[in-house]
DNA sequence: TGTTGCCCTGACGTCGGCGTCAAGGATTAC
DNA sequence: GTAATCCTTGACGCCGACGTCAGGGCAACA
């Protein structure tokens, strides 16, 4: 039912070095045995993936605070707690605004794309018509 | 139709060290007058838009760079070349990734926000009822 | 008794794109 | 002359979430 820093870690999938990084944070408990080690549960184990998951969906370490604090709270689920609802929403309305200004960037970079390619087709149209193209100075003067 | 580094950076909305630092990277030229001030013309100008709005659609610095040596060869556009344009296909892949992850989060977050909401409605109405609700144990024994 | 394998703390390294400060030289304005 | 404003190089700071190394302790097994 207790193990040490090594377990913990490799029963949620990450290090040591992280999990003594987020003690540091002030996320992670951090009782200790008789030698100085550490010692963890299984409500350690949950705690931690509860930080892992929200990690995973890209919540700041800082974001993942009412969440743990919810459960040492001795609730059931890390998000029971309303001042973890306020973080799913705000999360929400970042990743809306993200999703939306990447979709922007995408619509003009692929609009450049196909100007940029539409313009190499014509110049490559005019080379291959024997009249020759347009003397537009592409390509012109100063090699590299 | 010259200008010192610090024109140069308003001009582009940027700042000196900006500037000296892409200098830095090897994307800007750095030609010198006299007394060892960097020298910029109309040619630089254009050369560092380019870099900034691509900066700006959030390309690396590196990924700029096929843009500034296919304009500083002669071409009339930074993405007159297919290097370029193999950065605009790799970016719009990068982006759409991206942006598929993004929504996949979002709605995760969304359907853990809608269960967590109506656990705590359901906790509401069990409070609210005469009779009493369920003992879920919920927010029981362990204070902070 | 040595070797292996875990653990400890402390501290510096990483990555990108600069910001900011220090210490000094050049140019221009008055 | 000197003050103000530019410019120069060099170097450290920042942010987040750790990685990695140094130097040493504890435990178990042969």
């Amino acid at each position: 039912m207790c193990m040490r820093i090594g377990e913990l870690a490799a029963r949620a999938g990450t290090t040591a070095r992280t999990l003594r990084y987020y003690e540091s944070r002030g996320l992670l408990p951090g009782r200790r045995t008789g030698n100085g080690y550490r010692t963890y549960d299984e409500r350690d184990l949950k705690l931690l993936r509860q930080i892992r998951t929200l990690q995973d969906f890209g919540f700041d370490l800082e974001e993942t605070r009412p969440f743990v604090e919810c459960l040492r709270a001795g609730h059931p689920e890390g998000d029971s707690c309303p001042a973890s609802l306020a973080v799913y929403r705000r999360k929400l309305d970042e990743l809306d605004v993200l999703i939306g200004e990447l979709q922007s960037v995408r619509a003009k970079v692929g609009a450049q794309l196909a100007k940029a390619e539409q313009a190499r087709e014509a110049l490559a149209a005019d080379a291959a018509v024997p009249g020759g193209p347009e003397p537009v100075c592409e390509l012109g003067g100063q090699e590299l």
